[in-house]
DNA sequence: TGTACATCAGTGAACGCGCGTTCACTGATGTAC
DNA sequence: TGTACATCAGTGAACGCGCGTTCACTGATGTAC
């Protein structure tokens, strides 16, 4: 049945948030329509109402999952890394970072979903250098960029260990390699 | 038919060799088993042969992968950074560094694999304490730890980047920051 | 050393399942008068 | 404002394809004598 149009929007904006969490919980090839489509309260057969395709849905899901978090800027450094690399930060995926998720897969897709998450990475790395520590404007930049590398490459390895000592000790390296 | 003893061995060598690669390349989930077995050189039925599942093949082609490099401990701490965050190792996923291409989706294997690559981790980053910066051994592990976390965080944010120049400039970043 | 036969690695067809995608249909919305 | 109807978002069944897995068969290997 056709529904209103206010509805139809809100429809949408839940198919792009469950297709957020889910992607970044299990990875962009283990999550079907299905999934995405029962997790926002509707049928596979709405999807092709609003998203051309699978390829479609991932890239606009990738926008919508790495606008920067709010209130980032507000963050000292120091405060923003050890959130960062929190325990409970590795072991909650599905509300994460999404490059930490998913962007050793994005690698791989087509270009839109790349275009996105640069354009995300861009602006996380803007709204970083405000914070990050150096003297001059390239030497914060700078930093953001290595700091944004090392806490996500840790964020990764921590979660692909399965030794949990070994996990918290990589978490805990990372922390002091950038907040001395 | 039947083949040699020595023939068999190899085969599985190939194998795994052909799996290596290709899952590096184009990750977990793109990768047949058609396609490896035809990059070995034989026929699917073949596989089970030598495999219990695709489970099982991924976690051993991720021992294969993690080989540390050759003669690791023989370069200097600048010399591997750099070649690391090279444009070539940039472009090449195949035969790369496998936590790089894959860390991220072997968060969301099966216990054998993510056991498989962190073994490989630990000994990568005892090799790489040796030559790592720092005056004590305890602080030479964490710098290792930290570079290799910067190194392939960097390499992973490289490659997803479809602006050719900034993938450029984050290579360059992480070089910098720990290479002073 | 030579021969006969049991073993078993590899072949290639077949199976079954799940997934992305399509489509005829439904019925609430919202517009024309 | 009220009514009649065209629109179209959502439904759920169906389709087709590709993949992991199985299996009856083949023929070279390697062992027993």
């Amino acid at each position: 049945m056709k529904v209103s149009k206010d509805q139809v929007a809100e429809n949408r904006r839940n198919v792009l948030q469950s297709a957020a969490r889910l992607f970044r919980e299990r990875g962009l090839d283990a999550v079907t329509l299905d999934d995405v489509m029962k997790e926002a309260g509707l049928t596979r057969g709405a999807f092709y109402g609003h998203f051309k395709s699978k390829n479609d849905l991932v890239a606009q899901a990738m926008a919508y999952a790495v606008k920067p978090t709010e209130g980032l800027e507000n963050q000292t450094f120091a405060d923003y890394v050890a959130s960062y690399l929190s325990a409970s930060h590795r072991d909650d995926r599905a509300e994460g970072c999404a490059f930490a998720s998913l962007a050793s897969e994005v690698t791989r897709q087509p270009q839109a979903a790349r275009h996105e998450m640069t354009e995300g990475l861009k602006q996380t790395i803007n709204l970083m250098t405000a914070n990050a520590p150096g003297s001059t404007p390239s030497g914060r930049r700078l930093a953001a960029i290595a700091a944004i590398s090392s806490i996500m490459g840790g964020l990764i390895l921590a979660r692909m260990s399965d030794d949990p000592a070994f996990s918290d000790e990589i978490l805990d390296a990372n922390v002091r390699a950038l907040v001395d």
